[in-house]
RNA sequence: GACCCCGUAGUUCAACGGAUAGAACAACCCCGUCCUAAGGGGUGGAUGUGGGUUCAAUUCCUGCCGGGGGCACCA
């Protein structure tokens, strides 16, 4: 709605000066106007200082009645542009009513068919707060690329087999033999593997008890593989329970046991093509050496497969169960950049079709910025982090409300803590580590989903106390910070086409909390139940329908949950 | 050592090359007969460092200093 309110302003202006309607930005203050244009690249083109040309640029615009134009005014090279509140109302609240949830989208991707694959995590291991920042991201982007028009495959990539499989079962067998598992197996799994890697690393002499383990599994032995799929599938089931937490829906599944194998004759193919050659030891490298990629390591000397063995079988699949895709994108830990652009770099040799993109993001890090390692038993799991924030969650709401019942307390705290989470994952830049912070990651105050969320909870509860049937005055909503609500809701589109462009869902994150600003000075400056006529209440009612529209329309791009009280 | 990411307030994060570098948390002060105080208002506080490009640099280039990642049999 920004970019056809720009478009209007600019109308009329010569062609020949070629002013986008981008070039019009929100000025730094409020009290400059509501859109500004710097005027140096015009003054450049018509040959004369930018402060001239902003005068000139305002007699342009003065020529032509324009109705959205209340005043214009020059501040040095700038141009201020102060627009009429009642007529951007009109413009903005009519759109969001007749759009509804649909308001904001576009199809500037429409055509597009995106395979998005997260969180491409291991069976047997661990899930911590890397995999949930990463969920997190995967889920929002998801979502702004649909609401862009795009076509979503949402994909999974578990790794569920290799050498981390086999350490795993070593550490089961040697040192918890025997032992009835807890409920969450999952979880249990994961913290084998990580004592069982520090016990090795502490105890070489017991390596090749390990490895020889995973000869083992390479070769199905058959008690070997028995208790493999078993554990495989307490991982798995594992994991379903906390993709469906987080509302992580996957479309398609891919499983690195079922394309190993398909990978291994995918590095023939690409040996007899005399791309990939035979490497020190007998293993198979790719010298990438001329793209700045190094080398890569198609196959272990002794035969066995890595992960670019079995990408290159993944691809392959991809290919086939997926023909439509025309592009995507795939979210892993930042420490697999490199693996990414070497993968990527051999498939483009290798004729793949189509174009392939890798997100980083970057860690998630132990409050004083030291790295995670279940090694030293530094590892912040997925299950904690949740369960302490339901705790505190549960605790906050009961403290405010304690007549309400079980459920209802169970369902809000569920509500706050899932929603506190998922916004501090998405709230930062995916090239920013995130210092986690448990008492950060679930506050409830400040730049948090729960601030969003009670926003919500005071805009219904108005709605709920206050019944009109009088009709709106769109000319009525004339005070600064009806304005100011206003025109924060016009730039619900563009800023989901930022966050689409940029891939940075922090972009959403961000604007919602200034929208909920916007609204907290709405609601302590304009009352509606206190407004001074019966016109300007029911006014302001559908300003505040408009506003939660919008805002629950972006927490749930964003995975937070709607809530009606707190 | 060639490569990638990051250095902004006490802390955690923002800022298409544009106006006075924004928030949040923490600190201190204030707002309760007023639609949910999980809120609002106020005060103090920051661009690692030396060059360069530009009318304009937190942003682009570059030297240095710090932190992290990563670099053939790990995943």
């Amino acid at each position: 709605m920004l970019l056809e309110i720009k478009k209007q302003v600019i109308k009329g202006l010569p062609v020949e000066w070629d002013i986008k309607p981008d070039d019009l930005v929100v000025p730094p203050d409020s009290k400059m106007g509501d859109l500004s244009l710097a005027c140096f690249g015009l003054a450049k083109k018509i040959g004369k200082n930018p402060i001239e040309t902003a005068k000139l640029l305002i007699e342009e615009l003065n020529k032509k009645k324009n109705s959205l134009l209340e005043k214009v005014e020059a501040a040095g090279p700038y141009v201020n542009f102060f627009l009429n509140p009642g007529v951007v109302a009109s413009l903005v609240l009519a759109e969001i009513k007749k759009k509804k949830n649909k308001y904001g989208q576009s199809n500037i991707k429409k055509g597009e068919n995106i395979l998005i694959e997260y969180p491409s995590n291991n069976t047997h291991k661990e899930v911590h707060v890397g995999h949930l920042r990463i969920m997190c991201l995967g889920n929002a982007l998801a979502n702004i690329y649909e609401t862009l028009g795009a076509k979503v495959v949402r994909a999974n990539y578990i790794n569920d087999f290799g050498a981390h499989v086999a350490k795993c079962l070593w550490g089961l067998m040697e040192l918890h033999r025997g032992e009835i598992p807890p409920a969450d197996k999952q979880k249990w799994l994961g913290q084998i593997y990580a004592e069982a890697s520090t016990y090795l690393k502490d105890h070489p002499d017991h390596a090749e008890e390990s490895k020889a383990m995973l000869k083992l599994l390479e070769a199905k032995d058959k008690y070997i593989w028995k208790t493999f799929l078993q554990t495989r599938q307490w991982s798995l089931d594992g994991f379903k329970k906390i993709f469906a937490e987080l509302g992580v829906k996957h479309k398609i599944v891919f499983y690195e046991k079922d394309v190993k194998d398909l990978g291994q004759k995918e590095v023939d193919e690409l040996l007899k093509k005399k791309i990939a050659e035979v490497g020190e030891g007998g293993a198979i490298i790719i010298d990438l050496k001329k793209y700045g990629l190094d080398i890569g390591l198609l196959r272990k000397s002794d035969g066995a497969g890595l992960y670019l063995t079995s990408d290159l079988g993944l691809a392959k699949v991809k290919a086939q169960k997926l023909p439509q895709v025309t592009s995507s994108i795939n979210l892993t830990g930042a420490e697999q950049k490199f693996y990414f652009q070497q993968l990527f770099k051999i498939l483009e040799i290798g004729g793949f079709k189509y174009k392939m993109s890798h997100i980083a993001c970057e860690l998630v890090t132990l409050p004083g910025g030291e790295k995670m390692a279940s090694r030293s038993g530094n590892v912040i799991l997925y299950e904690m982090v949740r369960d302490e924030a339901l705790r505190i969650a549960e605790a906050e709401t009961q403290k405010r409300h304690p007549e309400w019942s079980k459920i209802k307390l169970q369902k809000t705290a569920e509500a706050l803590a899932f929603g506190a989470l998922k916004f501090s994952m998405v709230k930062v830049g995916s090239s920013q580590k995130i210092a986690f912070d448990i008492k950060e990651a679930v506050s409830f105050e400040g730049f948090t989903a729960p601030y969003l969320q009670y926003s919500l909870a005071r805009m219904n509860s108005i709605l709920e106390k206050v019944k009109t049937k009088l009709k709106v005055d769109y000319s009525l909503l004339v005070s600064v910070f009806e304005k100011k609500l206003i025109l924060k809701l016009a730039a619900m589109a563009g800023v989901l086409q930022e966050a689409g462009e940029r891939q940075d869902p922090s972009q959403l994150a961000k604007y919602l909390f200034e929208l909920c600003q916007d609204f907290s000075d709405f609601y302590e400056n304009c009352p509606v139940m206190r407004a001074n006529t019966p016109q300007l209440m029911s006014s302001r009612l559908e300003l505040i329908r408009s506003t939660k529209q919008v805002l629950e329309s972006g927490l749930t791009i964003l995975g937070v949950p709607i809530i009606k009280e707190m």
